[in-house]
DNA sequence: GCCAACGTTGGC
DNA sequence: GCCAACGTTGGC
């Protein structure tokens, strides 16, 4: 099983919205970048992935599972972009913020720190264990 | 609200 | 195929 994390705006695509769509959950779509786009080609069914919100709150709150692999993104006329199904598996007990996993020298090197603008990326088995256990979950 | 970083586009 | 111009993102 892989690891990664997904970034949207709270206000374009929050938290409450990924819960409410329940196990149903929901087409990622709106990603039209290109190293984004291949990481979700790579997704499984089953793989485990961080929620995170950019901007106003930049934390991680909560994980979700890989419920589908990339298909045409069904808002797009363009069949360049394709995105995964995600749903929601659980809130972070503690929201991880930006500045916690900044502050902490294990996490120096995950993606979310060096190119802050890649929306769709990959985390390691480490940086996944570490957050849950920051984050107040069992992974 | 600003600006740096980065990705994409299009002219040559 | 290069590179300048432009648009977008996201942290501050």
């Amino acid at each position: 099983m892989r690891y990664w994390l997904f970034k949207s705006e709270p206000s374009t695509w929050g938290w409450q919205d990924q819960l409410a769509k329940g196990d149903a959950g929901e087409e990622w779509d709106g990603v039209r970048n290109y190293q984004a786009r291949n990481f979700m080609r790579e997704m499984a069914v089953g793989d485990r992935g961080f929620f995170y919100h950019s901007q106003s709150e930049k934390a991680v709150v909560g994980t979700v599972e890989v419920i589908a692999t990339a298909h045409p993104d069904s808002k797009s006329d363009d069949p360049r972009w394709e995105c995964v199904d995600i749903k929601a598996v659980a809130s972070a007990k503690t929201p991880v913020t930006l500045d916690t996993i900044k502050s902490d020298p294990r996490l120096a090197d995950m993606v979310l720190v060096k190119n802050s603008r890649l929306s769709v990326q990959p985390v390691t088995a480490d940086e996944w264990r570490i957050i849950c256990d920051m984050a107040g979950l069992s992974g």
